[in-house]
Formats: structure tokens, C-alpha cells, sequence
DNA sequence: GCTCTGACTATTC
DNA sequence: CGAATAGCCAGAG
């Protein structure tokens, strides 16, 4: 795993786990952090922000399962595209992720 | 080595 | 259900 190297075992960490977050399902910030047994919702998010390219981001979602900020519409064309699981919305960022299905959990 | 920032979470209004 | 508040951790400057 050290290919991802960014001076950090947490960002490896991050990055692990969410590399192995299988398609058509989504862990929360929160779920990914616990994984790894390094609380830090806030952290992970920014392992994406800076080090997402490479990752499938989309896969990560926030506990009410809405996807990462002003990315809504891009999540949403893998979720469909994967076949994860959505809840319907009234409005088309409206939507969130069907987290009792969706929620990969390893182990 | 300290401070600000942030793709978070839970609680409260 | 939405906005505001506080608490949390790690990275960047």
C-alpha cells in the first residue's frame, strides 16, 4: 500500500480502505475512519480532497448519505452507473444514498 | 511547532 | 427539515 505515500500512515490508511470499498455499495466518513481504528471523520474527507484522485470518492458519503460538497450530480452518475442503491428525492440534489444497503461493511 | 482550515458528526433551536 | 453550534482529528501553511 505505501504507493499512495503522502507522509502520512493515516492518508494510507484512508486510502486503503476506501480502494476496498466494493462498486454499488458506500461507507460513511465516519465508518471509513472507524475501519482503520483512527477516529476523524474530518480527516478522511481531506485525504479525499487532496489525494481523492485515484479514489472512488463517491463511494464515501456523509452519515445522512449525501455525497461530498457540490459533487452531488458526478456521485450521483457512479452510484447509478454501479448500481448503488439510491433513495428517491424531489429534487435532483435532493437525493442521498440508500445507506441501509449501500453501507459496505468489511469484516 | 503553532494556527487556520476543512469532501465530518451529533445536538440543539 | 434547515440553520447554527460545538467537538473531533489530521494536513497544509
Amino acid at each position: 500500500m505505501a504507493v499512495f505515500d503522502s507522509g502520512g500512515d493515516y492518508t494510507d490508511a484512508v486510502i486503503a480502505v476506501v480502494s476496498a470499498i466494493p462498486p454499488g455499495r458506500a461507507m460513511t466518513y465516519g465508518d471509513v475512519a472507524w475501519t482503520f481504528g483512527h477516529p476523524g471523520a474530518r480527516a478522511v474527507g481531506m485525504v479525499m480532497r487532496y489525494h481523492g484522485s485515484g479514489l472512488p470518492w463517491w463511494r464515501v458519503v456523509r452519515a445522512g448519505g449525501h455525497p461530498p460538497h457540490g459533487l452531488e450530480a458526478e456521485a450521483r452518475r457512479h452510484y447509478e452507473a454501479e448500481g448503488t442503491p439510491l433513495l428517491p428525492a424531489t429534487t435532483e440534489a435532493g437525493y442521498r444514498i440508500d445507506l441501509r444497503q449501500a453501507t459496505h461493511h468489511p469484516d
